[in-house]
DNA sequence: TAAGATTGTGGGTAGTTGTGGGTAATTTCC
DNA sequence: GGAAATTACCCACAACTACCCACAATCTTA
């Protein structure tokens, strides 16, 4: 059975070793079409995260970038931060992308790590640090779904 | 794996040897696209950075300051200060650029740099200059960034 | 149920990359 | 014109990365 292309679901309890290798589920990887040359583009998630793109997801990204001119400040603030901690990864003959020790870092990674498909991308965690977020986010603000709802059927 | 051409993302640590040479990174390298014969252009940055353009990136910028006529004094100061610092350096063998004593001298620069991808050019920085400036721009109006980040689906 | 294929995990090796320094060619200055 | 300084080119080494192979656990299929 196959998804849609570039579309990621589900959840997954993988490893990281101890080179920085996470193994990409083999799900997630045969939804990737062809044109993304088997490469992520792995960046800083705007929660604890590792955030994975699919190379052509990320292409739109930035050429979006592209068109915001150095001259503004806020540009180039946002730019750089955006474009400062992503880097490509292509998977190896096993399956595995290379995360850099500064998105490790950042995401507070230890050996297990856990994997969510978020449709367009894909997060991966610390088990502890998600867990943690998800109970923040338990106090979220009703008013906030209501006006999610407008824009989302479920 | 091949990305876009002439595009920059990620950051590096690496050194400014004591003939002021600094070397490009591999992927950056590997990016370049052969019409630029192996040749960047470096320039003052907006902020207190070393800008480093791929060289066909730079004719572009050349040819729009000759579009701005000289009867405007903001024309003029614009084109001056951006035309005035700016000089071209080609890679040696080792994949290193040389820098001019005045850039290194404006942006502060010392052993250890962190050179940073900015999409469609480079910057080589001092890390605690980048640092204090991450800092200030804390303080930018968060509402602007918000109706930057609306504009790009991340 | 058993055999085969697929998937996740670990480690070894060869090639690449970053960094330092040396030498020859070129330029500058007296 | 010659000496000094600067620049460009080359070589060497250490660290790192990407690629390859191996194995065990899981899933699929006959």
């Amino acid at each position: 059975m196959t998804l849609t292309n570039n579309t990621f679901i589900g959840e997954y309890a993988y490893s990281l070793d101890s080179k920085g290798r996470v193994n990409i589920p083999a799900k997630f990887r045969q939804s990737l079409s062809d044109d993304n040359e088997c490469t992520f583009v792995i960046a800083r998630g705007m929660d604890s995260c590792v955030w994975v793109y699919p190379l052509i997801q990320w292409k739109d990204i930035e050429s979006n970038l592209r068109n915001l001119s150095s001259l503004s400040k806020i540009n180039r603030t946002f730019v750089r931060n955006t474009a400062r901690y992503a880097s490509p990864s292509t998977y190896d003959k096993q399956g595995r992308i290379t995360l850099t020790p500064s998105l490790i870092d950042y995401a507070g990674l230890d050996k297990d790590v856990l994997i969510v498909g978020m449709v367009n991308k894909i997060e991966i965690w610390n088990p502890t640090r998600l867990d943690e977020t998800d109970k923040q986010n338990l106090e979220i603000d009703p008013a906030a779904y209501d006006e999610l709802a407008k824009n989302i059927i479920i």
